[in-house]
RNA sequence: GCCCACGUGGCUCAGUGGUAGAGCGCUUCCUUGGUAAGGAAGAGGUCACCGGUUCAAUCCCGGUCGUGGGCUCCA
């Protein structure tokens, strides 16, 4: 079974970079005495820890190197790792003699609710913490100039911002020097293909106080990109048998009662507009203290419009699965500290759509949102991302609270999520707890350049939604039936799928997508006319192609056109004039060929029409 | 929103308690050049904004706004 499985603690660098957060915890409790401990647990890169300072007390980025310096001095004093195990209450009146408040807290949690009868204890040098390991045997086994601190960060204690917020030092950590320095050198690198970077050198888009954060502006290059994915998902919606959408951007409140996204989702939600209708004045004015004045809210979902569009008419099953598809705009009021580039936004055009479908379809259907999925990131040649179900917790005491309470429509529906991504060979991860309100999730987790993860496509199956909207159709034996809801988004939205796009192809689109597909540059004004001539041949085959006629030398020309990307550069002399030919330069091949001009176009065209992310000719 | 850092011409970044500089880009001129920077001249900044300290602030202090790294949440 093509489950993923989670990464093993006895792995020699897990516990070599979990031994070092205690060293780190035992020099920074050193430097600042009276500092309480919170979490310190390995990552991806390294480890962390988290710490409380003395009431007035900070740390900022400028006292790392001091910490650094006292960890290497644990690491020499070769401390021993011993560890100690405890029975409940003498571990809890250890506990309470060390003075830690976060560690008491979960240490009952741990016996009260997880069920241990015994908690470990690791003591190296004056420094002991309750862990329950697995560690190093001797400081020295730790590489002295294998980590790095990087950063200071808040967190809040066990994450859940109504608690005390706990500063936390993040570093990095490898088995030696060498593989730290390349580390740092691969962020370095990566950063390079930020989409935000590369964004702004490539002009795809900005982002202007004046407008708004978190709400993006597309330049020419950015709305290109944007019109050939719309061009994309229209055509296969086509051919997978969706019917196209369109609904407006505001809408009046009521229809979120009816969805449910009121009261529950209002924090996301930009507040409402609130407007009364003023006949004498021949127009409309805002109201505020008035309960008159209707309420309109920008949409931050497409679900609830859709199901009104499913309910314009009366359908029958003979008209299942119905599919309706829209890049519809929405809008969520992020809060201003998760807005990041174009993977967080505030406005965004998501690849939307909602497939009613019988029961006895639901397989099926799930099954080809799958495949849709493989097609679309196969096309781009995406490899590196993973799929999570999210499930439902019938363990969770708060469940009637979270999910739709109906556990015979959990199991039925989670059962048959599963089995289509069984019998479509995917490979996945389950997260109990993580399902949507009304149904289980299948999220596809993708990771940009500087190693967040991030969902591009969320996909649930909704036994609850139709039933609120009063949805039905008229099964063959004639009784009124609700049907079954698959929210899909493949290409997630705009925004964040071209930010992956940008950083997939370090900015060096497939021609498909290339905001310029082809630059001709004349070597001399002479050739001018011959490179409009190519231009205008090429724009005829709708391939968007542009002359160089600056005033700038060839190198140069060819210089800047390889800077930004362009997918392939024609250069026309006398010569290609004379023979109507053109030389051909792609990006990314040193060697160039000269070409027949027609034979070049029908290539290009090829190339484009059929979305090849191959250069192979 | 909260913690930490940052905010100098379009971009990348120097710099100083006595009101600013480079490279790239841009404009103009010369150059008509066969494949990753031809040459010259020029324009362009109330040093994010507001307030405070000071004889004097871009520089010091406070606040605001914005950006980045985290926490949480999510497409």
């Amino acid at each position: 079974m093509p489950v993923i499985e989670k990464q093993s603690k006895n792995d020699p660098l897990y516990k070599m970079r979990h031994s070092l957060a205690h060293v780190m915890a035992q020099a920074v409790v050193k430097h600042y005495p009276g500092t309480l401990l919170g979490f310190g647990p390995p990552v991806d890169d390294g480890f962390y820890y988290d710490f409380l300072f003395p009431e007035g007390q900070g740390i900022s980025d400028e006292d790392l190197p001091a910490i650094e310096k006292e960890m290497r001095k644990i690491i020499d004093a070769d401390q021993e790792f011993v560890r100690e195990d405890l029975g409940a209450a003498a571990a809890l009146a250890r506990i309470e003699q060390m003075q830690e408040p976060h560690k008491l807290e979960y240490a009952r949690e741990l016996i009260e609710q997880g069920g241990f009868d015994s908690l470990s204890f690791y003591t190296n040098g004056p420094f002991v913490d309750m862990c329950e390991g697995p560690h190093v045997e001797t400081t020295k086994a730790l590489p002295k100039d294998g980590f790095k601190l990087h950063a200071v960060a808040g967190a809040y204690w066990r994450g859940d911002e109504r608690n005390v917020m706990l500063s936390r030092i993040y570093a990095y950590a490898f088995e030696n020097r060498k593989k730290v320095k390349a580390h740092i050198r691969a962020v370095e690198e990566a950063k390079k293909r930020d989409h935000r970077k590369l964004g702004k050198e490539l002009s795809i888009f900005v982002i202007d106080d004046e407008v708004g954060k978190g709400l993006p502006l597309w330049l020419p290059n950015g709305a290109i990109i944007r019109q050939e994915l719309e061009a994309l998902a229209r055509e296969t919606e086509f051919r997978y048998g969706y019917y196209p959408v369109a609904t407006p951007h505001i809408t009046k409140d009521s229809l979120y009662w009816t969805s449910g996204h009121l009261p529950l989702y209002e924090q996301v939600m930009y507040p409402p507009m609130r407007i009364h209708e003023d006949a004498e004045a021949g127009g409309a004015t805002a109201e505020t203290g008035d309960g008159e004045a209707e309420k309109y809210y920008l949409k931050p979902m497409n679900c609830p419009h859709h199901h009104v569009v499913y309910r314009a008419e009366p359908r029958s099953y003979r008209d299942l699965p119905l599919r309706l598809a829209e890049y519809g705009t929405v809008y969520r009021f992020e809060r201003s500290g998760q807005l990041q580039g174009l993977t967080r936004v505030r406005g965004m055009g998501m690849n939307d759509a909602h497939l009613y479908v019988t029961p006895d379809q639901l397989l099926d259907e799930l099954k080809a949102v799958m495949e849709l999925h493989r097609e679309y990131y196969d096309l781009f040649g995406f490899g590196d991302y993973y799929m999570r179900l999210s499930l439902w917790d019938p363990d969770d005491p708060k469940r009637g609270a979270k999910y739709i309470d109906q556990p015979e429509d959990w199991e039925f529906s989670q059962k048959i999520v599963q089995q289509a991504l069984e019998e479509m060979d995917l490979d996945y991860t389950i997260e109990p707890g993580e399902a949507a309100f009304y149904g289980p999730k299948i999220d596809v987790q993708f990771r940009t350049v500087t190693g967040r993860e991030f969902t591009v496509s969320t996909n649930q199956l909704d036994f609850a939604q139709p039933a609120r909207f009063a949805l039905t159709y008229t099964d063959r034996d004639g009784e009124e039936k609700t049907p079954y809801c698959i929210h899909r988004a493949p290409l997630g939205t705009h925004e964040r799928f071209i930010a992956f796009l940008i950083e997939h192809y370090g900015g060096a689109f497939p021609t498909w997508l290339a905001p310029v597909q082809a630059i001709v540059i004349p070597i001399s004004d002479d050739q001018t006319a011959y490179a409009e001539k190519v231009r205008d041949t090429l724009r005829g085959d709708m391939i968007r192609a542009e002359v160089d006629s600056s005033d700038a030398s060839m190198g140069k020309k060819v210089r800047t056109h390889i800077t930004r990307k362009v997918p392939v550069l024609l250069i026309v002399g006398g010569r290609e004039a004379e023979e109507n030919t053109v030389t051909v330069r792609r990006y990314g091949v040193q060697e160039q060929k000269s070409m027949d001009l027609g034979t070049m176009a029908d290539m290009l065209r090829a190339e484009i029409s059929e979305r090849r992310h191959v250069r192979d000719w």
